[in-house]
DNA sequence: ATAATGCTTCCCCCAAGGGGAAGGTAAAGA
DNA sequence: TCTTTACCTTCCCCTTGGGGGAAGCATTAT
């Protein structure tokens, strides 16, 4: 099929699939009269998986290591597994770090009166008054 | 003083620092003869403002406005704790993404043996098996 | 015949700087 | 006085993951 119809079966635009095949990570094949790139249910398949472990956060870079595990039938799952908690550990960190700033904020707004006069509690902390 | 001392008084690296001056935030004056950025204690001020905004998970843009506020004497405090407010918001649905991904992700891991067998529920589940 | 899609490549754009080259300047040491 | 060293400048390419749009074929519908 031409890649429209790829992009509807993968949820994807088409701007994002022809990066991942001019990035080499879902090769199609082409038509050597028109240029047009054809993909086949396997591709398909590939475009859907890759859809979904970047919506779960992996890198483009990590997509290409999953793909590479997915495709062969004999790694072991070990390596999938550490990869999948190395993530975690990411969203473990950047959690933290956004719950730490959220808080931070959340104080600054609630001393700040927020009303028409210039004083500003927020300002002043930026500030480093 | 000098681009370096000035990075050094505010916590930011030349390439910020420069940065921060060719996009018009923090614009100090300069010596006609050297070309050399001269950076007076308001503007480290500034840019010890503009720092701890980014700190915050201000993007550039928001810390312009914020410093157009800091320099306002006369603006209501409401802006500014709208502005904050709006990054709390923003923050929350960050937080929320990133929970839901974790969630989906530890499940995943828990499911996963992650020993030598090729069989894996991660690898299953991102490809829609 | 022509208009409407659909496809291609090509190039610039985003945020927020980082890395490094090539070259001017100033102060300290030999 | 000469040279090294440390700073400074501008300029250009690189990053992530594509988006926007132009210019030019192909196919299909009217």
């Amino acid at each position: 099929m031409q890649i429209g119809e790829a992009t509807r079966r993968a949820g994807l635009t088409v701007k994002t699939v022809r990066y991942y095949a001019n990035i080499g990570m879902v090769t199609p094949q082409q038509d050597i009269v028109t240029g047009y790139r054809i993909y086949g249910e396997d591709d398909i398949a590939k475009l859907q998986f890759v859809g979904k472990a970047r919506r779960f956060d992996f890198s483009v870079e990590e997509c290409r290591e999953l793909l590479g595990l997915y495709e062969d039938r004999n790694r072991p799952s070990r390596e999938v597994k550490a990869l999948t908690i190395k993530k975690i550990e990411e969203i473990d960190t950047r959690l933290a770090e956004l719950q730490s700033l959220k808080d931070e904020l959340s104080g600054l707004a609630a001393s700040c009166d927020g009303d028409h006069r210039p004083d500003c509690p927020i300002l002043n902390a930026l500030s480093g008054r």
